[in-house]
DNA sequence: CAATTACCACCTAGGTGCTAACTT
DNA sequence: AAGTTAGCACCTAGGTGGTAATTG
């Protein structure tokens, strides 16, 4: 084995062709076309020997590789205008979704769709209630928010933003007998809002839509005080994530620290199997399951002694 | 100890008064000002409650915390226009050295000062005679390129950009017996133009002055076709990094595959201290010692088993 | 033979849930 | 009793030079 090295190396058995996405990077660490259009109308594809494009394969799907996975059971991605989801703010508005040819300048938002990836991998959180841990250092999200968005003017610049809204006005409480949430009185007093615009923000459409936009980054925290622009909760209640898609031209007042603007500029989706309960704890023994079971950080918690110790010993 | 974590943590002991410059921070791996500049004039100085600033600490100096440093020896920084620097390519012009009041439009490139930081670590490396290893997948520097800018327009927009140029047209090769670098013939065919553009980039001149400008990601590679962005340079021949400030306003040719554009908005530094000879291997042990004494990353070949195992036995 | 490469052990850096201690 | 926190072992991810094998 050991193909950790070779996997990163410029003349790997996975690049075909000098693929341009490896260079670009759909979803790696590599920040080289950050600065792309950013003011600037640069081309990375020069680096590319054969131009081709290898669009399709997507390097690090959910951050999930198990292989136990059941995403073949179905899609793996789901379109907001389809099924799930449902807009919040008075900003979307996808009732008027015919195409009618009348352009509003400078470009129109209403074809923009946002599709949540790994929707399956949500879903089996949903079903049995997402719990997600903040602290005071700031946690990340798992599964983290991802998304493939089309519909974008190729040429326009657009800020992608990410924030999360209380699903109502009570705190919870885990009822282990019952393995329920149960309603444990009102919501605590409001928190500072704060907004997490994507680390490529200032980018084009076409550079939105060529990469899955993941909020892997953003973290989460209880601190009221916290001055690392994590996104602040309280614990014990319910949230609902939401994704911004913000024209240039409309961001005069977008700041990690204020409510996303409203307005034409500005359109919102948010998907539904992706609401979560705020914890300090995993409450659900099966969360906790899940989380270790698909979280690679937490490859160290699963007990594959036991999960596959009747299955080695089938092997012998 | 363990303080790992702690200094990553909100209110952790090193935080006076929610200093704003751990927010931002300066030369850490925190993005979220990536976009500040990036066509928005906001500012994240609403987190801070206090709105008080502590830019005076360099939190991560040359990636060199080695207590043995010599750096008390000398200043550590070196202001480029009082003593090493000079000037590649015909952009930038020191001679014209006063200040006189004569803005050229839209904003002048003459008062822009480029102080090298790490002078004294890179003097030590310089003195023995710097190697930098190259690979096909890719090879940071060390010491990176680190710098300060001062003069610039805090309000006008900057790329910030780093290439390599070759000091001479000769090869060269080691010859042990001696410890020197002999010439071994002349320079072979010229490599791929690359540029690196930093990854802050496009930023206004107060965001690039408040910090300092780290080039650590910087990868150096002899692969010719290379497809992830990396300088491509050749074995065993002698280099010099530059640092180009670039107005946003003059990067129409500004790309990572062609040559930095000379003209009027763009200036270019350089440092001799900063000449290396690269190589597949290190060549003088006195490198390799530096080196592994001085990079975190090689600190697994740091025989202090064998430097402090005397100082041990006096312990006992 | 000199130069390059692949693989390795050993680091840094930081993301996991567990646990015990602490707080309210 | 319920909720929170700090420290921990165990991971992922990736940057070091050493070493032996390979290349030219």
């Amino acid at each position: 084995m050991s193909e950790r090295r070779r996997s990163a190396v410029a003349l790997s058995s996975r690049a075909h062709a000098f693929s341009v996405e490896a260079l670009i990077g759909t979803n790696k660490k590599r920040k080289l076309r950050d600065w792309e259009d950013k003011g600037l109308d640069l081309s990375m594809e020069s680096l590319s020997p054969s131009g081709q494009l290898g669009e399709d394969e997507d390097p690090t799907p959910c951050l999930d590789l198990h292989p136990d996975s059941e995403q073949s059971t179905g899609s793996d991605t789901e379109v907001l205008a389809e099924r799930t989801s449902c807009s919040f703010g008075s900003h979307s508005d996808l009732t008027s979704g015919g195409s009618g040819p009348q352009p509003p300048p400078p470009s129109s938002m209403e074809e923009i769709q946002v599709e949540l990836q790994c929707a399956d991998l949500w879903k089996r959180f949903h079903d049995i209630g997402t719990e997600m841990i903040i602290t005071k250092a700031g946690r990340r999200m798992f599964p983290a928010m991802r998304v493939k968005i089309t519909g974008l003017d190729p040429h326009q610049q657009y800020y992608i933003a990410m924030d999360i809204v209380p699903v109502d006005n009570k705190r919870y409480r885990y009822v282990y007998h019952s393995s329920k949430w149960m309603v444990a009185g009102n919501a605590d007093s409001p928190v500072p809002p704060r907004v997490y615009i994507h680390p490529d923000s200032l980018a084009s459409g076409d550079t939105w839509m060529r990469q899955v936009v993941s909020f892997d980054k953003l973290k989460l925290t209880n601190n009221e005080l916290d001055d690392q622009g994590h996104i602040i909760l309280h614990s014990m209640h319910k949230y609902q994530p939401r994704v911004h898609v913000i024209r240039k031209d409309f961001s005069s007042d977008l700041s990690p620290t204020k409510p996303v603007p409203a307005g034409d500029g500005v359109k919102t989706f948010s998907f539904p199997e992706t609401v979560f309960t705020t914890v300090t704890a995993y409450q659900n023994q099966q969360i906790t399951r899940l989380k270790i079971d698909r979280n690679p950080f937490a490859k160290g918690f699963r007990d594959s002694g036991r999960n596959s110790s009747w299955l080695d010993s089938c092997l012998h």
